[in-house]
RNA sequence: GCACCGAUGGCGAAGUGGCUAACGCGCUGGUCUGCAAAACCAGUAUUCGCGGGUUCAAUUCCCGCUCGGUGCUCCA
């Protein structure tokens, strides 16, 4: 497949450099809060990429780190009165139960900052073994920009100014140059510590990431992916620290996410606009539709998040969770001339030309848009066929194949919406935010199955004696709390909306 | 301020130097239905932010402008 190359700007083919296993490092959550969806776009892209890449038959090392330990959760864990810990192995569950939600495959490797304060030491150390790291007065550590000369390649920036290692001091502590950054921090009095050769303190942000990336693929990898801020500085800064230490090409390829906007604005608290998952699951969104919105729009592109876009796709992934029900539970006629039984139906080419129309976009810089359209012609195309008595049960094979494959990589068919809004209910009633539920959400909650089963049943057997008043009735309460009822002629279907 | 990216129908968007400008939603009409809803089908941009240029030909390339976004500081 081809990738767009942050490093070098170009659209690149991207293949495992030993012939076997694509090795990529992606930058993971900092474990102070709930995620919110600007978060979930880049992890879904990236598992957009890492399922096309296996779909493709290509073995996958993805390795996520959880930074536990920054500025922000050190002062968030001390104003709750908890350990570092304590704080943030709530988050970083929720994390994962977000990413579940959203169907997205978890990385081979998952590492932890604090579990890996060693390895930054030690790559702190080979990096002060050459000078090129240094401590200040306060027992802080510090990267010297001025030895790496290719600081900037990856963002393109031009930092030859500050190559000369004039003495700037403008900070609090002793830098050799205004742009060197932190590497291990010194403590500040009452502050969680690890006391290691370097002194006490605690690792920078950007150590974290190369330590852990070299430690589990190596000095040189194929891939490393992130949010398009990443970029700089932290990502340069990786490059700087983990190719100054092993005189090694860090990374080949840089994947880089753009942000997306709500309502057409940046997103962000004061702004109003801010959404977690679990504030859009309140409301009653589906996982599934969140899922398809966040990874219609290629990754390259800034997507504008609306709630009326969030609407559309609840709708079409309504109308592909139809289609396949239809094609895979429908007794289809046989094929009345099948004559030489060598000669491809018309819907079996189509079904044919979607899958290599969606696998031909995919590979194309992931253009998911395009590989959309592709599955969704087939639609239209194989219903307007069985509209016309002119689908076969020989065609089934090639269509649910199609979207077997569509699916790999989307996975928005399979039906674990429910689940997962009634299992962030009873959180929301555990941490006392139940109030924030929409009503419809709430009135459904309180509803089993079985219960509307039964209902459903009721107006069935209403319909039959043509009660017609008492039928709607029932259709119409059921409708208040958030269940549609659908006759066909295979009889009557009942979903949350 | 400096640098970079974008601007396509009501909304979200794909795409291309010349063929009918994808796809989803919405809307309108139809099929189905006790009526609806759902489902399905069909129709729905003489036009690609504005101005100029290059070209036989530009939405697509170049320049300027306007607007939106991002980086330069924590941020997916």
């Amino acid at each position: 497949m081809h990738l767009f190359n942050t490093l070098s700007g170009q659209v690149e083919p991207l293949a495992p450099s030993d012939g076997a296993t694509l090795r990529m490092y992606a930058c993971g959550p900092t474990v102070y809060d709930y995620g919110h969806i600007g978060n979930f776009r880049t992890f879904l892209q990236v598992d957009v990429l890492r399922r096309f890449l296996r779909s493709q038959g290509i073995a996958v090392r993805h390795v996520m780190n959880v930074t536990d330990v920054d500025d922000k959760i050190i002062r968030n864990a001390s104003a709750a009165g908890l350990a570092i810990s304590d704080y943030t192995r709530k988050f970083e569950k929720a994390f994962f139960e977000d990413l579940d939600a959203l169907q997205v495959e978890h990385p081979e490797v998952l590492a932890r900052a604090t579990e890996h304060i060693p390895a930054m030491v030690s790559l702190i150390e080979r990096l002060a073994a050459q000078d090129i790291a240094y401590r200040a007065e306060d027992g802080s550590w510090y990267f010297r920009i001025a030895r790496f000369p290719e600081y900037g390649k990856l963002s393109k920036k031009d930092f030859t100014g500050i190559a000369d290692g004039a003495r700037i001091d403008v900070d609090e502590y002793e830098k050799d140059s205004a742009r060197d950054f932190a590497l291990w921090k010194a403590p500040k009095p009452g502050e969680h510590r690890w006391d290691t050769p370097l002194g006490p303190g605690r690792p920078g942000w950007h150590i974290e990431c190369s330590a852990m990336a070299m430690e589990y693929l190596g000095d040189s990898f194929d891939l490393h992916a992130g949010g398009e801020d990443l970029m700089f500085p932290h990502h340069e800064n990786e490059i700087a620290q983990s190719e100054s230490a092993s005189h090694r090409i860090f990374s080949r390829h840089w994947f880089h996410v753009r942000f997306l906007l709500v309502e057409g604005r940046k997103m962000s608290k004061s702004e109003g606009n801010f959404y977690t998952l679990r504030d859009l699951l309140l409301r009653g969104y589906k996982p599934s539709a969140i899922r398809m919105l966040l990874i219609s729009v290629p990754y390259r592109q800034q997507l504008n998040f609306t709630f009326e876009g969030l609407a559309a796709e609840t709708v079409a992934v309504e109308r592909l969770r139809t289609f396949r029900d239809r094609i895979e539970k429908t007794h289809w006629p046989q094929r009345p001339d099948a004559g030489d039984g060598l000669a491809v139906s018309d819907v079996a080419a189509a079904a044919r030309e979607s899958k290599a129309r969606f696998t031909a976009a995919l590979a194309d810089d992931l253009n998911t848009a395009e590989a959309r359209a592709a599955i969704f012609e087939m639609v239209r195309f194989v219903n307007a066929r069985a509209d016309a008595g002119a689908l076969f049960e020989s065609d089934k094979a090639d269509v649910l194949d199609a979207l077997r494959h569509f699916d790999r990589v989307f996975a928005v068919l399979d039906d674990h919406d429910a689940e997962w809004t009634r299992f962030t209910l009873n959180w929301a009633e555990r941490e006392g935010r139940l109030q924030e539920a929409a009503p419809e959400v709430l009135a459904t909650r309180d509803l089993s199955d079985a219960q509307i089963q039964a209902l459903v049943d009721e107006r069935s057997q209403a319909k039959r004696t043509r009660n017609f008043a008492r039928a709607d009735q029932i259709r119409n309460d059921l409708a208040a709390k958030g269940i549609l009822i659908e006759d066909s002629k295979d009889g009557v279907r009942w979903r949350r909306k």
